[in-house]
DNA sequence: GCCTGGTGTATGGTATACCAGAAACCACGG
DNA sequence: CCGTGGTTTCTGGTATACCATACACCAGGC
């Protein structure tokens, strides 16, 4: 396999007399590579669809990827450790169904991440950080909820991160971000009724008024009680197992 | 070649009827091996020690163990993903000094995860799980506190960890165990005072009472404001960096 | 004397060959 | 026709050889 290609970065001239180095393609090592590829197609993956295959095979994955076992299997470990991938010696590497409980258990993590990240970001966030916050908001306040209703559940996430965000807690944004690709998981399982969209709207709104007053406790409490409403929802309604 | 009866159980015939079945020796893959070897080499290590190696080498290493460089690489791999190590393309390994700021972070998480933990535990636990905690806390009362004053920190993780297994949420006692892990090397730089230990053996009475009784809100709150107060031990009087 | 370019060497990254265990399969005997 | 034993095959696990890159060092020129 040639993958000699000698210098792997470009040095483009600018209009001024800066210089931007810009690194050429993909040149992150083929397990990162196949990591990222790896858990897109996860992701694409309806995980809780019986009919779906969730045996993988380390050759055959090799051969697709046209990537040797070696870093393949770093990545496929890597995804074993994040839970996403079951690695059992000599039987085979499965893909994960979590189970209900751990679901709800990570909602329940999630809960307690943010609800932290919410009181931090009243104590330290900016002022310009927090009412950054309205515009994920007001984007589906009223009327406009129906007609972005398909949508809503990414932005409801990234409404999420971007309380987190303003926390300045990198840690809290690595695990939450982990936990939110795994909830995510059983979106296809969580038809999104208007009406819990609309009621979420509103939990939204309250929230960010909290921060923005900086009413440290409230918005620790509306929060965490928001995410939970989720769990009891998820709790009662979603069918998994 | 019989491979059928050079496997690596041994059965045992006991006095009863039963047969206990024991698995011979460690039968665990190289890669776990070396992993938990490298974690106990870093554990036992003082990061903060200006004069201790931070680089790590894998050939050495791999002679040392007598293990190959592929397990020991996918080991590496691992703590490099928790944080321990961190891995640079041909630069080499390195064990991770974690600033102040990532302990800080940690804490808070910590904060948030064992709050949450206890508010979960005024709620699902039963009577007899709270009721153990007490003994965490028994045996540091009054003047024998003095006594223990150099096992205290590891009976005060302990406590946190009994807090947090009575709330029945495996992920919770995952994520925590892995911030125990980094937290407690910073053990070595925090003198453990008995004036300080004694106030804390205090909140922790006080915890485990609220925790009784299942005041569920009072829980959360003492948890969080206990560890944060920690948190803010750590900032003002370790010096990192 | 300092800077610059090239070469050497050490390091991690990748590919490949081989090993061991488990399960599937098939033949044989009841 | 069913159960059992052995063999085959497929799987992941491990060892090792080889490759590419970054850094250090040294020689040569300015």
């Amino acid at each position: 396999m040639d993958r000699k290609g000698g210098n792997r970065w470009h040095v483009k001239r600018m209009d001024n007399t800066q210089l931007r180095i810009v690194p050429i393609g993909e040149n992150q090592s083929l397990k990162v590579k196949a990591y990222e590829a790896l858990k897109a197609a996860i992701m694409n993956l309806n995980i809780y669809d019986p009919s779906t295959e969730l045996r993988l095979d380390e050759r055959e994955l090799s051969a697709k990827f046209g990537v040797s076992r070696t870093p393949l299997r770093e990545a496929l470990a890597q995804l074993d450790q994040e839970g996403l991938v079951r690695i059992i010696a000599r039987r085979g590497i499965y893909i994960v169904r979590k189970s209900k409980s751990e679901i709800l258990d990570m909602i329940t993590v999630w809960a307690a991440l943010e609800s932290m990240a919410a009181r931090v970001a009243t104590q330290h966030a900016t002022d310009a950080q927090l009412a950054a916050l309205n515009q994920h908001v007001d984007a589906f306040k009223g009327d406009a909820l129906a007609d972005k209703l398909g949508e809503y559940s990414d932005a409801n996430i990234r409404f999420h991160q971007a309380i987190i965000g303003s926390a300045n807690c990198p840690l809290i944004g690595e695990l939450t971000d982990k936990l939110f690709f795994h909830v995510r998981a059983i979106r296809q399982r969580t038809i999104v009724e208007q009406d819990r969209a609309r009621l979420s709207v509103i939990d939204h709104q309250e929230i960010v008024t909290a921060l923005i007053t900086r009413d440290t406790d409230r918005a620790e409490r509306l929060v965490r009680e928001h995410t939970l409403k989720l769990r009891d929802h998820v709790e009662r309604y979603v069918m998994l197992d």
